[in-house]
DNA sequence: GACTAATGCAACCGTAATTGTTACTTGTGC
DNA sequence: GCACAAGTAACAATTACGGTTGCATTAGTC
């Protein structure tokens, strides 16, 4: 794996979820369709976990299921859960010092924040359940 | 710098010197600017040359200067000049054997494009004449 | 209760990507 | 010729991230 792979390796495993809901699917069963690693995969849907979109079961029988139904998975709901922030600037920024420089550093940082909701907004017009197709 | 570093000191190179047209500035004198390395800038500044966006002459009275109004600079033109592809999936892809997984991972690398597209199409909205206000 | 199979988690390694740095070449105006 | 700029190549340092191991925890099964 190499680059964006999480958010890649969430789509698959949400999307391929949606293909057989109720089906429950272990980190290990999951790394292998996505040629990686348990644990890997079990830091990813961690994630998801946690902004609700899975549930997941420990001991014997247990594994990973969608929380939700695919239709009511947008693709921004993935990528806020993942913590991606893909046109976001350093927030330790070298705060420059001439008043000048810092308005056009507040400009431009301002435009790639807007640029940044531009792309939540446009992930939020598809679901889960659009990317599965067959639904 | 860190991260998405190329963009920011792009936008920010650009904007900078959509405020006084005409000045020419050396890659020492941006690179001051910007906190990092005269090498660094020419690297980035290179690839908006190759896009047409900036000029640059050597010698004595040498430096970088707009090649073209920032009312005609959007972000998208910065976007791909820099070869950046922020939502893109790798295109080494593990390849799927199973027919569905397939067809699954073609419906996947497709929203990831089209998603890719739209972003852009949002960058091409806005201008460096916007960014830099003042005009 | 012992055993097995799953997640949860922390720590660490290896590697790829990126930035920073140095050094040198080329071109241009003085 | 000299000073100063970009152009470029090569290398070092840093960082990010996936991969890996190990172990604790939990839940079924015998």
């Amino acid at each position: 794996m190499k680059r964006n792979s999480r958010l890649s390796l969430a789509l698959h495993t949400l999307s391929h979820m949606a293909g057989d809901r109720g089906q429950m699917r272990t980190s290990s069963d999951i790394a292998d369709h996505a040629g990686t690693n348990p644990v890997v995969v079990r830091r990813v849907l961690g994630k998801l976990r946690e902004a609700g979109l899975l549930t997941s079961e420990k001991g014997h029988a247990g594994g990973w299921k969608l929380a939700k139904s695919p239709e009511d998975i947008t693709l921004a709901d993935v990528y806020l859960a993942l913590d991606e922030s893909l046109v976001a600037t350093d927030s330790d920024e070298p705060v420059p010092s001439c008043s000048v420089e810092h308005a056009l550093h507040l400009r431009v940082v301002g435009v790639m924040k807007d640029v940044e909701q531009s792309l939540i907004t446009r992930l939020g017009e598809t679901t889960i359940a659009e990317v599965c197709g067959h639904n």
